[in-house]
DNA sequence: CTACCGAGTGGAACCGGTTCCACTTTTGTA
DNA sequence: TACAAAAGTGGAACCGGTTCCACTCGGTAG
């Protein structure tokens, strides 16, 4: 266990001051002789030199670092968007720090005091809707925050990326409205995240639109974490006026809402038609296949990436930005009429 | 954008020499009055002091973090494992530095340089097979290395956390021989890595033991990317004599395999019977839910960052450790006996 | 022939912590 | 009461980079 050579022993060995080597490491800070840049970097590679990150961090006051904050990775929406952040972020030079916060504010807070003594240069999050004052401090010291996904209302400047939520609500209800359908449930995460009540909003649209009434029981918005899901499924087609639809726009929550389904047997699209935000690889897996809102993953993580290093830069303009990037709508097999369409009609009026 | 204060700051502001302040923060550095202490304590809290960890790395020559190299977020195996290392990391006071590999070596190469940068005090890896001499000079630069999942078998003095591959794979056998299986394939991960050849020993352990013979065409080692997992499948099942059992124990490969023998419209377990290594939660989603060998991968989290930690703290005696888990067989519908095993039987004889 | 300019260089301060050491003040014990 | 050991404190060096600045050379313009 040797230890690692320092710039001075560098310098040492190419007969420079640490100055020159350091310019040679740092092309564009002053002017180096071609000779003696050659010589050092001959010496560089001979002693296998590589510059602590500590050392620059501390002189220069932040880090090449990102911090992303998301809830947790076992959900696969967040660990294929920390893949392709981490991903994007390594061809920039710039690591990754992964903190989870299991939609917990205490959590979230001692995540982001973290993040401040690492000096990150920029984080990337999901916020749990808490802790207002403590990423206006971040932000207020410098650190660049974009909110992927969610946003908080309450605070502004900050960038946001999310998708088009309200729009993709409206086109799964549409599509459902379109094949028959009159109570169509809506399973979403909670009315106090900004995805949540986006979402409801294009649910309410497309039922205006069709002049359908909304019925508040088919409506169900539940926490992103704990078994919600499969329990609001299970109320919903106990209702003797169950719906003959579902959708379920809480992304953490399709896979437990899915088991349900299965569990209770339910014949899809015969007994229920489904759709679900969120197209995992296991979604056309399942008999049938499901029908699906695929969010572009790659692009709330490429647009965050980007709006983070491009402010950490500084080649960004002051101000804070929202990007919602398109949604695709995947029709599968798992909608179709509704078995007692036309019973059920005339039996109604 | 003002700027954070520095312990100097503090200091000065409780009327103190930053030697106290600093004993404040590290309470086993030294004596502190109780008085003073409380006096600094309040003004820590009042300024808002955090001190920075790149000074505090620098001078201490290493630091509170730990890398995580794993081919990809993207699959569920290594997300759960980034998962549970971030949130018991956390737990340590311990940030987690994630990067991605994609299964090249030069990537794995570039991480690991950048993780000597930032004299991280370990990283846990699930090492490609590659960059033996890059991964000696970590270890013997004080880097405290863990393998987990595979390991490197020229590689003397890293610690090893995996499953035992050997047994699981000899169980997923011998419960398809049991049904009456005699052709059996096996779909794996290369057979340079010691994951490959461990879960192919147990797989001929368990047909030895039976006095079946085992046939190469049965045994196809594919890549942890790219497509192998599906056209193996689909090359096994297209041979006149194809297997009426399969097991999948290469656990990149395993979305890929069942993919494609949903494709192929193969009825499970009638024409075939499938066993398949790691259990997502979508393993029982599927028509019908899948027999899987459940790696416990809170236990392959657990163990590797405490061998990191115990050691980063100097708390564990040299030598090497290697620790194997064990691994639950969850038996589902997706295995029956053999449709054609009278008629097959007599046909043979 | 001098004045001036820019390239090239090294010295030293600085970033914000930790730690060693010398020094003063308590304490405890003979 | 005397004197050693322990508790408490501050100064300053150090970790390994970056950067400012002063300085020495050439070469060129006046």
């Amino acid at each position: 266990m040797k230890k690692a050579p320092t710039i001075r022993d560098v310098a040492a060995a190419a007969g420079v001051s640490v100055s020159v080597v350091s310019r040679v490491l740092n092309p564009d800070s002053g002017p180096v002789a071609p000779a003696k840049r050659e010589q050092v970097l001959n010496v560089i590679d001979e002693l296998g030199y590589r510059p602590r990150a500590a050392a620059r961090e501390l002189s220069a006051g932040h880090a090449l670092t990102v911090g992303l904050v998301v809830t947790d990775l076992a959900n696969p929406f967040f660990a294929q968007l920390a893949d392709r952040v981490v991903w994007e972020a390594r061809s920039h030079g710039v690591q990754v720090v992964v903190m989870t916060t299991q939609e917990d504010p205490h959590l979230e807070a001692e995540s982001l005091d973290t993040l401040l003594d690492r000096s990150v240069g920029g984080v990337i999050a999901t916020p749990t809707g808490g802790n207002v004052e403590k990423w206006e401090r971040l932000r207020d010291l410098g650190v660049n925050v974009v909110f992927v996904d969610r946003a908080i209302p309450d605070l502004s400047d900050v960038d946001v990326v999310s998708i088009e939520n309200s729009d993709s609500a409206r086109r799964a209800t549409d599509h459902l409205i379109a094949l028959g359908h009159e109570r169509i449930g809506l399973i979403t995460g909670p009315a106090s995240t900004s995805t949540g009540r986006s979402r409801i909003g294009g649910y309410r649209a497309a039922l205006e639109s069709a002049s359908l009434s909304l019925d508040p029981m088919l409506v169900r918005d539940v926490p992103f974490r704990g078994d919600g899901g499969g329990d609001a499924v299970g109320s919903l087609l106990a209702s003797p006026d169950a719906p003959t639809g579902l959708i379920v726009a809480n992304t953490a929550q399709v896979q437990s809402s899915v088991r349900r389904l299965v569990q209770m047997g339910v014949r899809i699209p015969g007994d229920l038609s489904v759709i679900v935000f969120d197209d995992n690889p296991w979604t056309e897996l399942t008999s049938p296949p499901l029908s699906a809102i695929r969010q572009p993953i790659g692009m709330l993580a490429l647009h965050s990436l980007e709006l983070v290093l491009g402010r950490m830069q500084g080649r960004l303009p002051a101000g804070a930005r929202t990007i919602e990037v398109m949604a695709d709508f995947v029709p599968r097999s798992s909608c179709a009429a509704p078995a007692r369409l036309a019973t059920s009609k005339s039996a109604t009026r």
